[in-house]
DNA sequence: CCTGCCGCTGACCAATTGGTCAAACATTCA
DNA sequence: TGAATGTTTGACCAATTGGTCAGCGGCAGG
């Protein structure tokens, strides 16, 4: 998912090696509970080869991070003005779903690190995911005024879907003890779940509502 | 919130210092990330201190986790099996949501405990969460096949009431930048935007539904 | 006022932390 | 083949970690 810088082979393979288990090891534990000694140890590599290829533990921390918000919110890019409102923001949900089933490390990563108070995105989140969330919400608020969805508060339906979709992610073990099932069964459910709540929220109030 | 065993009036007080800053530490950088230097300084003690209270630091998390469980799940038990079923899950939302408002930095904790691979509190989550949910789970089925409510999978339902209510505490910070405002406003705004989510999604399909 | 316990601390400890470095080893390419 | 470049590591370091301990102060009851 991420792309390291990489000059020759080595370096490219090693690096995503490094990255990879960084990955696991940030997810679980947040940037200070993690130690080099554990990503070195998950990556197979000494640490003092893990510094050969990152100058430091944050340097890991922020190539991680760096790429991830902008994948993040591929998503909610994708939304469509000129689809259908209503499919528009229930394949937004079932893509949001999606990142979650496949990156689920990565959406722990970003939920440890606004946890610890977003310390090293906090201007990405100021920044380019606010103006991008205001875009939309501008969009959501205009498929609302011309009827063609419900009225409702286009953030909170953001903040929702996000929460709903992540929580899959972030707490599958509490998903998967309460379910007590393993596995991606869980998100097909959720899936079905998912599509039911929002399309009987979002459905416009139409002029005869069946 | 929590109650720790006391003998003398300073070892109340001072019990409760150390909890109180602990739970500063604890949820905002986990378990591992958290120093007892860390906590000793918020609680304004020294650390040979902290320890004369508390065997270690471990002992601090598990007194905190200890007690959070079941105060969380308060307000599913409150779920009425008398009431009117709509109304019973909105109260249950607001009561969740207001949960998040007034201890968020429990919320964290909780968060923190499950991203980490819940280590302290798995059995707890398998036994009496389970046990509950179960419980809870039945009596909305029973709900939605008297055709009191919606059929909708009633497990689902409460991973999103879970996480769309504890996703105001544990993102507090994204919630308020995108927003750009501070302070409890988000909550009024986050209250009816829930209620219009679940009462639309929750409403039985009446036998000439209007 | 003294005795005894509770509360507290400075000094200390072994283990772990992130990180350095010189030297050894491997690869590439002329 | 050999020199240059790229890769790896053991040994090491200072700082920080969770935790110990002997002793000191202070408050309470006699």
């Amino acid at each position: 998912m991420a792309a390291p810088r990489a000059r020759t082979r080595i370096q490219a393979r090693n690096s995503e090696v490094i990255l990879d288990a960084a990955l696991d090891v940030f997810s679980q534990y947040g940037f200070r509970g993690a130690t080099l000694d554990q990503i070195a140890e998950r990556a197979g590599l000494s640490k003092p080869n893990l510094l050969y290829y990152f100058p430091s533990k944050e340097a890991m921390h922020v190539t991680l991070l760096s790429g991830l918000l902008d994948t993040w919110l591929d998503p909610l890019r994708a939304l469509d003005p000129e689809g259908e409102p209503v499919e528009e923001i229930l394949a937004y949900v079932r893509r949001k779903l999606e990142m979650s089933r496949l990156y689920p490390r990565e959406s722990r990563l970003f939920a440890n690190e606004i946890l610890q108070g977003a310390p090293r995105i906090l201007d990405m989140i100021e920044q380019d995911l606010k103006a991008l969330v205001d875009e939309k919400a501008a969009l959501i608020r205009g498929w609302s005024a011309a009827g063609r969805l419900a009225d409702i508060d286009p953030y909170h339906l953001m903040f929702s879907i996000w929460a709903t979709t992540q929580h899959y992610a972030d707490f599958d073990i509490q998903v998967h003890r309460v379910l007590g099932q393993s596995g991606d069964a869980p998100y097909d459910e959720a899936e079905r779940f998912l599509s039911h709540l929002y399309r009987a929220a979002l459905a416009p109030p139409g002029p005869g509502a069946r």
